[in-house]
DNA sequence: GTTTTCACG
DNA sequence: ACGTACGTGAAAACT
């Protein structure tokens, strides 16, 4: 095996990367996701060509030698977006940081600097890689030089080989005919002028009977097809033009060193440092990283005598800046970090108890003249019920505040190294969050809901086991008949609960016609099931046994294992998961606990108020088309709300003209699709879907509601327009949404980037004003000396455990704290009811 | 670890 | 022509 050198086209790669994954952003605001897709294509490239020589090239950005002959023929290149050219410089310095020669000439494109190189190693007798997603490159492909060329389908990336036998099998000519292939259609997109008329289809076919430019020249006269002939003739000149724009130079004045082009692996210590600077943390991982960065660790000083203690709490008191976080045991105080002009750590031990520990921090926090930056403070006021103050502030709140599309804030279980990130990170942020209007926000709402958060999940919530257990019995009897009988139609056992043996049965052994629809194969969810065969009872099992398996999987035996003691619940309430602004459930999920169906509810009786007491539940209705109401003006809109009860049948009426008392179920129904496709972002397909009609149909709805509705339409064209100028979306309250995909060239994925922009705003809104009427109640059931807890929230809904006599305590409280949780055009309505479980009290 | 399906708002 | 409704989390199968 002769050595091989891989030659990568680095502008054209980072492109690809930019496009290809999301856009990242670190604390600093430093876009990086290019840099991170740019990489791990390469790593992945690197390991399967193990290479033992590796370069990249770029392009300078002066306008290059073969543009410039072209210079008055109007480009097609687009500028490079403002987020992908700042991370061009950085990726070159990481690149040189790992010894990696980075190439690149004033006067040379990066194809020639790669063409020449790969000629070079050639004539060495070595192998040569070279990765590009520029089709341009083909042409240098030999024997010896291979091209790579990564190819995005369906959003996995693969990466195309072409030795010259691939070549001639896509494009039917040598590599060497690339050249003349392109000297005739052109290329618009590298200003390649090529003879007019003759496009992909006429040139290939003129090559491979001629075969090459000369010979096509030559043969000129007997071409059949006129118009093609007459414009050969006219413009031969160009062909023979764009051949030599075309060609790249394999020649070219550059100084390459192979010995310093020699591989050994990209991670060096300046490299790691560099990467993680940039917070890239899996490419640091990937590269080893770890050992290599020896952080500069804040040394922490551990205190063990209660006078210095003491020294130290009163010199904090008086800081200006501290950041602080504390280590957790079985809900008490293990120690203690703290970080200000000094570190130090002082640990659970002798006379610092854990209530000593907590004690001081609450006088802190109450005396503190500066600001206190911590992390993890929902779980840190299960230990210590420290005051909300203004000068307290979780970081990792304002991280998702500032960059709510992140997955995972990685912020450090360690005491140390958490208060060392707050100290560093809390004052950085907070700074951006005032300039980006977001102060409130972060004070009013995000900060004091993490108290409520905190109760909220300490509490829990009580649920019967027998009852689960019962239940779970009961659809184990079920689901064993249905799967005899469903085996038996089948003849013969397989899973049912896999989509693939499913897909078998139902679409290869039972015949049924189902179009393929996922990438691995057919898809057997219950939407397409119901429409393919809506009557055969097979489908009709099967169906029911999914759910079935189902309610008894994920929720009657699902829940069981969460149980405490004391026979509750604790879910975690995650207050920086979402995009738009709501807080989730999860371990367990007690936010999608079933409703719909009357066997699914008989879930919701499971869960109970502790003995002697009750539950109350409430629920804003139709919040976020009253926020589309309110925020949109749309007059006819909000006199609808202000006015009417049944919103759904009201635009029932004024969208398709009938007067109320007529409207039927059937247009009804369709109203409220409309009403729910409005508030995901419109799109007709989506519609069309939803309302199991044809697309033209769904398309007239729209035209008809936005025709009734004119404010509305405004409205959301404005927050697409607004959102591509600033590059996200705000809510009512400023919370912000980026949008990375309104930049797409991919029509689907900027499709899907003005469907956010449509549905961030008000489904945020809603976040917002519910996380609002959250604390509000929280605070209410408190100050007014009442035993009542919040214990959950459902999106638009709360649910009180109530204590007994407090009941119309709380309905008054819920109905005056949500309904005037934010003054909007229109009211804010409630439903409030009582009852034993919770599903009687829903 | 990813994909599919399905529970909720 | 492109191929979807917006936002979540969990289980099971499959890679």
């Amino acid at each position: 095996m002769s050595e091989k050198i891989l030659l990568i086209d680095g502008h054209s790669m980072m492109n690809r990367a930019f496009y290809g994954v999301p856009d990242l952003t670190n604390s600093a605001g430093v876009h990086t996701g290019a840099i991170y897709g740019f990489f791990n294509i390469i790593l992945k490239i690197l390991e399967s060509e193990a290479p033992q020589f590796f370069a990249v090239a770029f392009d300078e950005h002066a306008p290059t030698f073969r543009h410039k002959i072209y210079a008055e023929y109007k480009g097609t290149r687009k500028p490079m977006p403002e987020e992908l050219h700042q991370q061009i410089p950085l990726v070159k310095d990481i690149l040189m940081a790992m010894g990696i020669p980075v190439v690149s000439k004033p006067g040379l494109e990066a194809d020639d600097i790669l063409g020449t190189i790969a000629f070079r190693a050639e004539k060495k007798g070595m192998d040569a890689t070279i990765v590009s997603g520029d089709r341009d490159l083909l042409q240098l492909v030999t024997e010896k030089i291979t091209l790579l060329l990564p190819r995005t389908v369906k959003g996995q990336t693969n990466v195309e080989r072409f030795t010259p036998a691939a070549v001639k099998e896509e494009y039917s000519v040598e590599p060497k005919g690339i050249i003349d292939l392109k000297a005739l259609m052109g290329d618009s997109s590298d200003n390649i002028p090529g003879v007019p008329k003759v496009g992909p289809k006429t040139a290939t076919e003129l090559l491979v009977k001629y075969g090459d430019l000369n010979g096509v020249k030559e043969h000129i006269p007997e071409i059949t097809k006129k118009s093609i002939r007459e414009s050969l003739e006219a413009h031969f000149d160009m062909a023979e033009l764009s051949q030599t724009l075309a060609t790249i130079n394999t020649e070219s004045d550059i100084e390459f060193d192979f010995d310093k082009a020699s591989y050994e692996g990209l991670g060096t210590p300046e490299a790691v440092k560099m990467l993680s600077e940039l917070e890239l943390k899996k490419l640091v991982d990937r590269l080893g990283g770890a050992e290599l960065v020896e952080e500069e660790k804040l040394e922490f000083k551990e205190v063990t005598e209660l006078s210095e203690a003491e020294e130290i709490f009163e010199k904090l008191a008086d800081a200006e800046t501290v950041g602080f976080a504390a280590d957790i045991e079985a809900n008490e105080i293990a120690g203690i970090a703290f970080v200000s002009s000094e570190a130090w750590y002082i640990p659970n031990g002798g006379f610092m108890t854990s209530a000593y520990l907590a004690d001081h921090l609450i006088k802190l926090v109450e005396n503190c003249s500066g600001t206190l930056y911590t992390a993890h403070l929902k779980d840190l006021l299960k230990a210590v019920k420290l005051p909300n103050s203004l000068r307290l502030i979780d970081y990792e709140l304002e991280f998702y505040l500032l960059d709510p599309l992140r997955n995972d804030y990685a912020i450090p279980e360690k005491a140390q190294e958490a208060a060392a990130e707050a100290y560093e990170n809390g004052p950085k942020y907070f700074e951006r969050i005032e300039s980006e209007g977001m102060k409130d926000l972060l004070e009013k709402v995000e900060m004091p809901l993490c108290y409520v958060l905190s109760n909220m999940e300490a509490e829990g919530i009580a649920i019967r086991k027998d009852m689960l257990q019962d239940f779970s019995a009961q659809l184990k009897e079920k689901i064993d008949k249905l799967e005899k009988s469903i085996h038996e139609a089948a003849g013969e056992e397989f899973n049912i609960n896999s989509p693939k043996q499913l897909g078998v049965i139902l679409f290869e052994k039972m015949g049924l016609k189902g179009g393929k629809k996922t990438k691995t194969g057919y898809s057997t969810a219950a939407g397409v099931l119901e429409k393919l065969a809506p009557e055969v009872p097979f489908v009709q099992d099967v169906l029911e046994y999914r759910t079935l398996s189902k309610l008894k999987a994920t929720y009657a035996d699902g829940l069981e294992p969460y149980i405490d003691e004391t026979g509750r619940i604790h879910s975690t309430f995650n207050q920086t998961i979402t995009a738009t602004g709501r807080i989730s459930s999860a371990d367990p999920n007690l936010q999608n606990i079933p409703v719909r169906t009357e066997l699914g509810r008989t879930l919701r009786k499971a869960f109970v108020p502790k003995k002697g007491w009750s539950f109350t539940d409430a629920d804003y209705s139709q919040i976020e088309l009253r926020i589309l109401a309110s925020l949109s003006g749309d007059q006819k809109l909000i006199d609808a709300y202000k006015g009417g009860k049944d919103i759904h049948a009201i635009t029932a009426s004024e969208v398709f003209h009938v007067p109320f008392a007529e409207v039927t179920s059937e247009l009804r129904r369709k109203a409220k699709a409309v009403n729910f496709g409005i508030v995901y972002g419109i799109s007709a397909f989506g519609l069309s879907q939803g309302l199991s009609v044809s697309k033209s149909e769904a398309n007239e709805y729209i035209e008809k509601y936005f025709e009734t509705y004119p404010g509305v339409k405004q409205f959301l064209d404005d927050l697409v327009e607004r959102a591509k100028e600033k590059g996200y979306a705000e809510t009512y309250f400023s919370r912000r949404r980026p949008m990375p995909e309104l930049k797409s060239s991919n029509f689907m994925q900027r499709s899907f980037g003005e469907r956010v922009a449509m549905n961030a705003p008000i489904q945020g809104t809603a976040a917002d004003v519910i996380k609002i009427a959250m604390i509000n109640v929280f605070k209410r059931l408190e100050n007014d000396g009442l035993k009542s807890k919040l214990i959950l929230q459902i999106h638009d809904e709360l649910l009180i455990e109530t204590a007994p006599g407090e009941e119309e305590a709380v309905k008054k409280i819920l109905n005056e704290e949500m309904m005037g949780a934010a003054e909007l055009a229109v009211p804010l309505e409630i439903e409030v009811n009582g009852g034993n479980n919770w599903d009687e009290a829903h």
